[in-house]
Order: C-alpha cells, then structure tokens, then sequence
DNA sequence: TTAAAAATGCAACAGTGTTGCAATACAGGT
DNA sequence: ACCTGTATTGCAACACTGTTGCATTTTTAA
C-alpha cells in the first residue's frame, strides 16, 4: 500500500509545481501512510535503513508545509510534528496530545465561533487550540 | 515601587515553605513587575548589570511553577515564557501572542463552554488555547 | 545533449534547556 | 552568635532541535 502513497504524493507534488524529487516523493509518502503527527526525530527511524539526510528531510519538510502539503503542530516538547494535508485536515483544526505518550492526533473541527474578546487594538489572525489529556491507551 | 514587590514575592516564597533566597526574590519580584509574559532571556537581561547565573535563573523558574507563584506558557517559536500568578492568572486563560512582535499577553477568560468531542476512549485534562495575531502597536 | 536552476549532503553552528558536582547559603537548634 | 544538615547555587559540560554556508548532484526545460 506504501506504493499507492508513492504515486499520491508524486501527484501532490507536481501538481504544486515543485520539483519532484526522490526525497519529496519518499517523505511525503511515508507522512501519507502515517495515522498522527510524527516527529522529525520519527520520521528519521522509519527510515533507518535507507540514507535520508537530517538537514534535507528539514528542508523538505518545510518545503511541503509551505506549499500546503502538510502542517506542523507545535507542542509543549518544543518539538514539531508534522502531519499530511488529508481531507479533514485542510482547514483549521484542534489537535490533543497524550500527555503520557506524547502521541499527536488531529481533532476533526475547530469549536472557535466562540466570541473571545482581544484587548482594544489587537487584530485577530489564527488560533491554536491543544487538548490534553490521556488517549485511549494511556487512558 | 520594585522594593514593593521584592516584599510580595518574599512573603509569596515564604508562605509556600520555601527558602527565601537572593535569587526567588530578585526574579519572583521581577515577574511580578512585568505586565507580559516574558522570556528566560528577557529576564536575564533584565538583570544585565546584577549577576545572575543563567542555570539558576532555569531552576528558579521552575520551582517558581511547580509551587504555583508563577506559569509559564509555551509558543511556536519553542522558548518558553513566564508570568507571575496574579489575581486574574491563577486559574486556566488563554493567551495572545504577536506574530509580528513576539509579545505574548495573558488573556482573562478561557472561553470553555465549547463541547469539543474526543475520541472514544480518550480523557481530557486541560486545554491550551492561543490567538495569534497583532497587537495594539504592530496592528 | 546541454546548461541553468534547484535541491542535496556534509560540516559547522546557534539557541534553549539539562545534568553532575563541588562550593555556598539558608534555617533551625544549641 | 555558632554549628550543622540540607537546599540552593555556580560552573562546566552536555543534549537536543533546528539552521546556515557551500560545494556537489539532480532535475527540468530548452
Ligand atoms: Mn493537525
Ligand atoms: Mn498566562
Ligand atoms: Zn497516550
Ligand atoms: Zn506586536
């Protein structure tokens, strides 16, 4: 099935314009096939056996979060997690992280239509919404 | 108006049982001084001229959130940053930060009554919310 | 096939935060 | 005021994530 998320992330990649390298085609196939969020660190270990630079798979990272591809999650690790653009993920959303296992996922909506007063003068852009808690292992 | 609150955080460190040394007192009553959230950096620099060693500085902090007199907030450019707990700030709140600034300010009331739905399975514990966007002098 | 442009690999670096350990300061009892 | 056990400090070294510069390789389009 890894090979369907070969020709999907090849697709992915061309359609943006971009160079379709072997590096892009790999690391966006595996993020595919990935159910969470995932560290470069993890991202790195999937990979253990073939070579897969450090710098270059940050820089394809960033390559496929500026182009829409993929998003990045910040955590209170100080550590990024990267997840493919899929269907329910395009848009704006809330994720929950398992403060045992550290285990990332993506939450399906964004419950923000909540008016939330900013001080006088302040524009509003994004939000950022982590849920923690205990996920069904650790549970 | 600094002695002020050299008092306050003295009194703060003791009624939590702690040795009340130079270092508590010099940076409780600090953060007591400061309107935002601020960095260890920030902090450190605050002190450019006294001496103050940046490990203790970090233990400090630390024992400063683990006995609850201050909390500390974390942000997507991964450094942590750090709030004494003042009337409005003890209990959960969201926070602002400036994307183009980096101030980050404590907001007074964590909109909560939103039903988000986890998992089947999973247990909530807190929420971490934060409004990016510009403020007052960068708008 | 060729050449320009983009991406890669490697080494060195930067920033934030941590750990081990000896020296020092605090608090409580005398 | 002095002693003493213990918590805290200061310092050096370290760990980890992420970045930068630059020479080499790969990709694409003519
Ligand atoms: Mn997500
Ligand atoms: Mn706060
Ligand atoms: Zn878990
Ligand atoms: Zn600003």
């Amino acid at each position: 099935m890894l090979s369907n998320f070969r020709v999907t992330a090849e697709e992915m990649i061309r359609s943006h314009g971009g160079r379709v390298t072997d590096s892009r085609k790999r690391i966006l196939a595996l993020l595919l096939s990935e159910k969470n969020a995932i560290t470069h660190r993890e991202i790195e270990s999937r990979f253990s056996n073939d070579q897969l630079d450090r710098v270059t798979l940050y820089r394809v990272l960033q390559w496929l979060v500026d182009n829409g591809l993929i998003h990045k999650i910040t955590s209170d690790d100080h550590v990024w997690r990267y997840h493919a653009n899929q269907d329910a993920y395009r848009h704006q959303h809330a994720h929950f992280k398992c403060t045992k296992c550290a285990k990332v996922v993506c939450l399906e909506d964004m419950p923000s239509d909540r008016k939330l007063s900013l001080p006088a003068g302040y524009r509003f852009q994004t939000i950022e919404l982590t849920v923690k808690g205990l996920c069904e292992h650790c549970a």
